[in-house]
DNA sequence: AGAACTGAAAGTGTATACACTTTTTGGATT
DNA sequence: AATCCAAAAAGTGTATACACTTTCAGTTCT
């Protein structure tokens, strides 16, 4: 079993500074609004400007941060339509997936499922805030692996990872465990091949989590270094 | 009525080139495989090898160019079972769209999508490849737009124009007419709001289209510039 | 005091330079 | 003739330089 990195960018120089920087926005070290100024960032990586540009380029693509022309970067700031029209397609792309996955499920299947439960619950009881997250995340990402799908499961990271700076940002401990039980019972129903249940429970579970969004708004940090300790 | 640029990146320097790449390898200008050299495509615009690196980063996120470490970039050359995923998750994610538009459809959407079906036939009619094949993408785009969910009409483009280099590539004229009359037909459901027939023309239609696809193999170009004319 | 200007400072956009890697080429060897 | 090797050519990866734009502070004017 390996620890698996972000995004598996690492290889490159470019690829880990994009990790270090999803990873400190994911995590709410920088603030939506946070400007990343280029040699700033530079500096703190020990590169030039020319790598953090190509960082920065990709996490655009990702809707991570938000890019001006002449003005600079900025930690996105996701809107409210905007987070609906994303959980609007998540449940489109995971009732459906759901549905498929019951068609073609196996007992290696539900086993593997059942342990990543047992690993979100872990980190949920031991508080360890930026591993639930992730995990939570990654049981309907692992849920499009195992049907082999891989493009479907790069879709849904990105979908993820789109709305985390919403979910993850403001999701509180007790809405983290309660997702976390809500994955037991969908195993569970796939698990029985209960279509109906399956997607009744799926389609709720995606409703909880978009229902617990909170819109506070942060000010931003301006000091990058510390940020990126 | 404005003309949609391929990608409204064109604002940009870098979102010119992307544009002009990504024309010229969807219309099969650029072969799968071709090398694209930074210098040779930076002659070609006329800048510097920067911007054209940060174009070809962007194309390869897309998934139209594929970059191999210190060996360059090189147009993609999609796998049979990635074409069958990418077609999995977009009948998965039209047949939810395809529910949810009926819910939601009015009568101007439907002369929208009536609109757009008329101007695929025209561009069938008088034999405008490059024009079809856009169009016909389009429609599942303007789908979404129709009801309002950018997310999902950017995430539709980017399937579309990541499978683009197969469909649109082996598409015959005879395919391409076919697919105009199964637009109409769905379209037709749509104003009936008859949800059971929409669901099942807008599966087989995707089937057909998946169906159509013939992997030849066709020889990389080496001449770029001539290829980008 | 507050608004409008001006010049310096900071920052982005693009080009170029240079180190290092891969590919090619032209023998030399078997 | 085919294989192997080495040096040159081509190409990628990163840093730096410089022009142009935005931002901001200090100053002048009303």
């Amino acid at each position: 079993m390996d620890i698996q990195t972000p995004n598996a960018n690492s290889g490159s120089t470019t690829g880990f500074i994009v990790d270090a920087l999803t990873k400190a926005i994911v995590e709410h070290r920088l603030h939506p609004g946070t400007k990343l100024a280029e040699q700033k960032v530079a500096d703190h990586f020990g590169v030039s400007r020319t790598l953090v540009r190509q960082a920065l380029f990709q996490l655009s693509q990702n809707r991570l941060i938000r890019m001006e022309p002449a003005r600079g970067a900025f930690v996105a700031t996701p809107s409210v339509t905007e987070a609906k029209q994303v959980f609007a397609v998540r449940r489109m792309l995971e009732a459906e997936m759901t549905r498929a996955f019951i068609k073609g499920v196996t007992p290696a299947m539900i086993k593997s499922l059942k342990h990543h439960v047992a690993m979100e619950k872990s980190a949920v009881q031991r508080e360890d805030v930026s591993g639930r997250t992730e995990l939570l995340g990654d049981f309907h990402v692992r849920m499009a692996e195992l049907m082999g799908n891989d493009v479907l499961a790069q879709m849904l990271g990105d979908l993820i990872s789109r709305c985390s700076l919403i979910t993850l940002m403001y999701q509180s401990a007790t809405a983290a465990e309660h997702s976390n039980e809500e994955h037991a019972a969908i195993v569970q129903a796939l698990a029985t091949k209960n279509e109906a249940l399956a997607l009744k429970l799926m389609d709720e579970h995606l409703q909880h989590v978009e229902a617990n969004l909170t819109f506070d708004r942060k000010l931003p940090t301006n000091d990058i270094s510390m940020a990126l300790s």
